[in-house]
DNA sequence: TATGAATGAGTGTTCATTCAT
DNA sequence: TATGAATGAACACTCATTCAT
């Protein structure tokens, strides 16, 4: 493991931030440039094209988060308990790259993305439906579409995590636990 | 009232499919102008720039979102009725305009807005908020920060009816039914 | 057949002087723009793209110089006749087109050139060549390779059109026969 | 005199190379520089800029063809025995250096050629030249201006030579003795 | 009023050239 | 001395916008 940050990483960096912030169709290259403190001429020495970019930044953080939910996963756990790993991950993940989550969910449906990045986009679908209809063949989550479920808990954390950001909310363990209960009951099946 | 279509109205009806389709970056005037059957020049004549564009058509399509939230709204029913109404109207207005809501959802971060825009948006976001506040203070509603329970909501909505759009799912009353009993349960306390 | 000059003539025609005088990789779309009096978007109205644009004007003059030597060739007359015709024809497409054969001459190995181009070339050299062969095969003319014996007609002729245009020559009836009769001489059998 | 291949000689040849196959101007340096394996910037040791590099190959290939022709020239021979020589050391030259003359005849009318180049170039049309006019003036060659006269040697010669290199004719000494003498033939005069 | 050809400012991208190693 | 990663000026090209018709 090297912790050496390359231009390449601050190109990744600059780019993560400023997709997020515009989208990636309003970013231009000179913004990512400037940003990452390179050339513009620098970011093609590591990306064929914009395209490229796009592509390898958004299958890195895809591929990260599908990494972090898998890790540790509690097959043998209870639904519940396999349902706060997830969360825990969401948070994990969110702690160490800040943007990459809203990324994700911005730009998941961009025109830009190659079929590759879609692939690797499903697979963490699949990983987080198939932990959805394990719970609703159990009968312990609601019967909605599992991306449903998906959208409401990535919907309801990303919103929670940007008032977070907004300085509108003081993220402290006891409202980290509070909006996982919150989730919890929002997806599961009540007796 | 009139009833005539004007070509004003064709440029916005092609532009929302457009922009909910490719996203409005990615949208060029020709394009839209194609797909409304008139010259790009004319575009001009109705909308100063594309910015003005994008921008009146977001604030017409949250402005009728939020008038059709307000229409009849039983004020004086229980929390569960107004869920209901909401959840109602939310039908429809898609069905009214197939594209408004996820054209609203998917560019209501985007730094084209200008401030009526964001004004528009804020006060179609109150609106559901004193929904949800008013529900939290008789502890009807969960305590999750209103926009995350609006995220809740709208996320499953739309992922619904994105499946229902794509065929994979066969709208019925029923399973509307269904769908805003979920969403209620995902929102309400629970004793 | 219309005499009026459109843009696309006008930057067919810019484009020409420009490839002759600089070659077709030294010129800069914003150079053939200025020239023809147009914005360089213009250009892209009428050619896809810069390859575009060198294939289509190679075309139009090698078609152009194909039909010129086609036209009322002597199929039925000696061999010497057939040489006139061909070298008066040069001359007549040479007096249309100041910079087309030398244009012609320098880019016939672009690397620019698609498949399209270097057939409509090759149709060109056939023509030439099927000349040569005839009367190669009437112990008429000497036998060399026909590109060979292109070459040397082709050389003689830019060189000395060359030594016109920079004034260091000037074009009378009489000299333009002597050039065409020493070629002649250099391409036919001495007894 | 040393035989010591430096790294400026495999510049040199890999420019000729390339430069010969694709043109300077669509030849990069960094192609340059992985052609004749060394670091791009090796190439700014030896050579100022890539206009330096592609003058001072232009000049060397001129100058040793200036050389080639001059060596041993026979000043006192017939006209026929001195343009036997002259053909006799494009030969020669050309199997020292394949695609020099190749180079020098796409390249001389380059906008890339500096002042020194042109002159070069200039006092090799003038010792061709003086051949030539030295046998016009008794009457044994043909009243072609002289670059006409040297397009004809030169494109004759060049077009015979790459079918030779493309492999669809064998160079054998008879065949090359037939070129030498129709070549002589299309230039001189016929009683 | 409606058009779409024309424009040029602003993209993405290349490549001659520099310079820290 | 040799390298090749880094640079940014200059290119090809796009598209919001204008305007003659």
């Amino acid at each position: 493991m090297t912790l050496i940050k390359t231009k390449r990483d601050d190109i990744l960096e600059a780019a993560l931030t400023l997709f997020a912030e515009r989208g990636a169709e309003a970013t231009t290259i000179p913004m990512v440039a400037k940003q990452a403190n390179v050339g513009a001429g620098t970011i093609y020495r590591y990306f064929d094209n914009k395209d490229v970019l796009v592509n390898d930044l958004f299958q890195l953080h895809v591929q990260q988060l599908t990494e972090t939910l898998q890790d540790q996963y509690p097959s043998h756990a209870s639904t519940r308990q396999q349902f706060n790993h997830i969360f825990t991950q969401l948070v994990t993940f969110t702690n160490k790259h800040e943007d990459a989550l809203y990324f994700i969910k911005t730009h998941n449906h961009a025109h830009i993305l190659n079929q590759p990045s879609q692939d690797c986009f499903q697979r963490l679908l699949e990983l987080i439906r198939s932990f959805y209809e394990n719970g609703q063949s159990k009968d312990e989550i609601r019967m909605l579409p599992s991306n449903a479920l998906i959208a409401i808990v990535l919907g309801a954390f990303l919103e929670y995590h940007k008032l977070v950001r907004e300085g509108q909310l003081e993220e402290t363990d006891e409202l980290l636990e509070g909006i996982e209960a919150s989730c919890w009951d929002a997806i599961r099946t009540h007796s």
